[in-house]
DNA sequence: ATCGTTCTTGATAACGAAACTCATTACGGT
DNA sequence: ACCGTAATGAGTTTCGTTATCAAGAACGAT
């Protein structure tokens, strides 16, 4: 059975409003600064579950898991800024069937993909 | 100017021989399991710079690297085996101009993308 | 071939993200 | 309130990767 805690709810909150992918640590640093007393195994574990739950995006970035909340709970992909974190939520029908239809094409069954879309954001690429 | 080492060309030949992504730790064990005197840290430096050169494609699972020697130097994507590792060179225009317009339409330049597929191989599918 | 300059190497230390440990806390059903 | 048990968190450990820096090797010049 999956329990109710204030830590999982200071995670999920801290997670909705922060702009873009962040990681582990900078969400506990967030928290802390607010004068939460979380610990940071509690956040790495509630940005894990979530991700599993599917209320969180996951991303892998120079070596570093990076995590936001996911306002569709569907599958879907991201548009995300290299330099402020800016990003975007895409759908792509065409890239999933690709995706599935290349696999089966050589014989690859359980598909899975990871798609990621980087550059810089108008803001920024004035800057 | 970039020199000609004996280790360098180890990595590269490791590298060719090796079937599907490998670690660095992995091909480090290769080449001292051959007698090669090579250091850890040669092989990271070498496996960054044939990545960099564009003789070799990396990318992040769980947390670590995985190179590969790429025979076409040109842009393109991987269909991967979670199970074994055989891996397949898949070429695809289609994403390739579907993630340049996706960046172009929200306003971002200097676009770049992930895109990886993984399944399970026919072979491991039986398994 | 010899020299001298500069890049490369590699054993080891240092680093950082993430997982683990386990005594303590506290949720939720009764 | 009581109890069983999942969740917490400070500290420790793991593990991939990078930094250090003295020793060695490649290349151009002589
Ligand atoms: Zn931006
Ligand atoms: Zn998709
Ligand atoms: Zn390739
Ligand atoms: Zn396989």
């Amino acid at each position: 059975m999956k329990r109710n805690t204030w830590q999982r709810e200071a995670v999920r909150q801290a997670l909705g409003t922060s702009e873009g992918f962040v990681s582990a640590q900078a969400l506990y640093s967030a928290l802390r600064d607010t004068g939460s007393p979380i610990g940071l195994a509690t956040v790495y574990r509630a940005l894990s579950d979530l991700a599993v739950e599917g209320e969180a995006d996951s991303l892998q970035q120079e070596g570093e898991s990076l995590y936001r909340a996911c306002t569709p709970h569907t599958h879907h992909h991201h548009l995300i800024c290299r330099n402020c974190g800016l990003t975007v939520e895409i759908e792509a029908d065409a890239v999933e069937s690709w995706a599935a239809s290349v696999a089966a094409q050589h014989g690859f069954t359980q598909p899975s993909h990871v798609v990621d879309v980087f550059g810089l954001c108008a803001a920024c690429s004035r800057g």
